[in-house]
DNA sequence: GAGTGGTCTAGACCACGGG
DNA sequence: CCGTGGTCTAGACCACTCG
């Protein structure tokens, strides 16, 4: 029925900070003490603590203690799916289409994102995204041939670049936007021209060296979810 | 220099990865094993394997082991912060203004979200929100009274509402939608009509009684970033 | 300086779930 | 069934930081 362990721990401590046993901003006992109140070891403790601090309902220092946090900056953890197995959770019918593949020098936008000198020549690819048939999202890529030796080989019909670049070119980081924009005439195969459309611009590195930019823009009404 | 304790393990386990030593798919050694190849407890190798399985490297599973996971979904933790406290981390001058405060019967939109009857008389509260006064956003808000009893009384010159209800309704847990919109013409405040902007919209609750449904129409050029 | 969280250890039991 | 990860314990040392 209800949680045990350091879940159960962490339920109680989140309900004294929600009945307002601990306020916002006030102190709650060290680890040492909650451990002999609950009757468990304070590594228990830690785990339920570490747990709400990560959740951002703790401020936790050393020697300052664990305070309740005053602006509880909640973290929604969203997770970026491949697109086809974001499709198919839908229970919808995945399939993409390879528009055009070429070399040509990138834009000013993506040498300055990837830190590359303007003009340097990387590999184009745009493809459409289908679920059950009907557009769901558009894709501009760049990929950086030094950093990713295969892929002028890569054969991408089956496997969409995204795939093949998560399965040969792993990435240590990178970072990720999200925007709003209006549809161009140019994709008009996913939206009219003058709708609002979502955009997600992402850069991938390994280590210090550039991988990939792509932009992702979703048909209209596509919303990006996350729990808090 | 190197980080060391469960850190180190983390950070070897995954130059593995990178390095194909451990190809995506396949199995890693088990906890024991590997407890015993660094020459650390086991508590230490869990520590670390899990923290990089919460990163969406590893898909571990009981008895199955732990496996490099397919496709890397990466988890990227967007914070979201207190509206003050995202315009002053770019060091611009916050501000607000309530622009209405009513009650009303709220619009189908909310009361379904809320999962509260039809034309439930809220609090309905409109507000916009400055950077360096300049619009930063518009807020649409609709705050059930049921839960939130204080809520008629309280000031909101000086704390926005938001902020307010952060302090005075704690929240067990919620949702959080982003989606594109174009820009209306009752909006012109914060952007020209026709305009694409980022809506954010968020539905919170205390256990199984509905708080407050929220959305926030950022101004044009508004960015949503995280780091992978 | 000293209190507090961060982490590690060595050992143990348990729950899940693959075969 | 039984191997593997999930978790707990009791104790210890350490690092950070407040006062």
């Amino acid at each position: 029925m209800s949680p045990t362990g350091w879940q159960a721990i962490e339920a109680e401590v989140l309900r004294r900070i929600h009945a307002r046993d601990w306020p916002p901003g006030s102190a709650i006992p060290h680890e040492a003490a909650l451990a002999a109140e609950f009757g468990v070891a304070r590594a228990t403790v830690n785990r339920a603590l570490r747990s709400l601090a990560t959740a951002g309902w703790l401020d936790r220092r050393r020697k300052a203690g664990s305070r309740v946090a005053l602006h509880p900056v909640r973290k929604a953890t969203l997770s970026i799916p491949v697109l086809r197995a974001e499709v198919t959770a839908l229970g919808r019918t995945y399939d993409h289409r390879l528009l055009s593949r070429i070399t040509a020098p990138a834009p000013s936008e993506v040498t300055q994102a990837l830190a590359l000198p303007p003009e340097t020549p990387l590999w184009h690819l745009t493809a459409l995204h289908l679920a059950d048939a009907a557009p769901y999202a558009a894709e501009d890529r760049w990929v950086n041939p030094a950093a990713v030796p295969g892929f002028a080989a890569a054969a991408l019909d089956q496997t969409s670049a995204n795939e093949w670049l998560v399965q040969n070119a792993p990435f240590t980081h990178g970072d990720y936007a999200i925007t709003a924009a209006v549809a161009s005439a140019a994709s008009s195969l996913l939206a009219p021209p003058g709708a609002a459309v979502l955009t997600v611009t992402r850069t991938t590195w390994d280590g210090d060296r550039p991988i990939t930019w792509v932009r992702l823009t979703f048909a209209p009404g596509h919303q990006i979810r996350a729990a808090l």
